[in-house]
DNA sequence: GCCAGTTAAGTTGTGCACAATTTAGTTGTG
DNA sequence: CACAACTAAATTGTGCACAACTTAACTGGC
């Protein structure tokens, strides 16, 4: 007789939860932007270096246009960004930030702080959670 | 001058790309069974202890009513699941597992396995990393 | 220069998540 | 008993994820 696996030892239920949890944490605190937290991401990326094509995005993410696409036409529509069919490749769709957008950036300064505070671990736990996360993920992508 | 907080540093990013990449990796051995990473997870519980109702379902998985009721019709529809109106409570709907539900359990059972190998961890650092994203989790529910 | 093969972005369809609301059934209190 | 407050489940609407497909533009080999 075989044993069925058992909720509450799976990591990856612990993931999954832990995930959901933080962009919880997050929803309230980006509604004050009105952003959701994909779309935060796709800020975080632009606010480091823009323009940027969707591919590129979608590079940074792990996220395709199927996702992305959609996305970024409420970025937008919410005046945060601009879509310019690039010249060089009529292909490519350059996304650039709007002034909103950029000055968007002072206000979610604060916001990693937030959340850290919220995650009741220490530095030191966060930065080794961080680091097993991406050991993980690279060895999960590794083995598709 | 405020800096933009950087994508690479944030640990909910880590949390939120190595979740997707969990279920990538269960994506395709889910679909032998014909199931989803959540509905695997509701197939889990029930083969904890069955039957349960709705409520308690999303208790232990912290859905509610709206991801659970559609996901749960389509477990009916599989025929891996029965959705009977409780006698006593008329509100109550006990989900139970059909004969197939519950053999399904047994080619189950080796998912953990194969996912542990994929994770590229040590069996110490997976142990630690659960026990890590529970404390997280908490904090982080405990913060809302 | 032509065209097969490739690439970028968008579209369509399915299935979560989750907020907000609705419907129906139950319970406690006067 | 009456009825307000509560509860369980379902429904509606929005926004991801992601597979599969489409469209349009580019590239390389001949």
């Amino acid at each position: 007789m075989t044993e069925a696996p058992r909720l509450d030892r799976q990591v990856c239920f612990a993931l999954y939860s832990a995930s959901r949890a933080a962009t919880a944490v997050y929803r309230p605190i980006l509604e004050e932007l009105g952003l959701t937290y994909p779309q935060y991401l796709v800020m975080l990326v632009l606010w480091e270096n823009e323009p940027r094509g969707v591919k590129e995005l979608g590079g940074e993410l792990g996220l395709d246009s199927g996702t992305l696409s959609p996305l970024l036409k409420r970025l937008e529509a919410l005046g945060l960004v601009e879509r310019r069919r690039s010249g060089e490749d009529e292909r490519r769709v350059a996304i650039h930030l709007t002034p909103a957008g950029r000055s968007l950036s002072g206000p979610a300064s604060a916001i990693p702080q937030r959340l850290a505070d919220a995650a009741g671990l220490s530095l030191d736990e966060l930065e080794q959670l961080r680091t097993t996360l991406g050991k993980l993920t690279a060895a999960l992508h590794e083995s598709l």
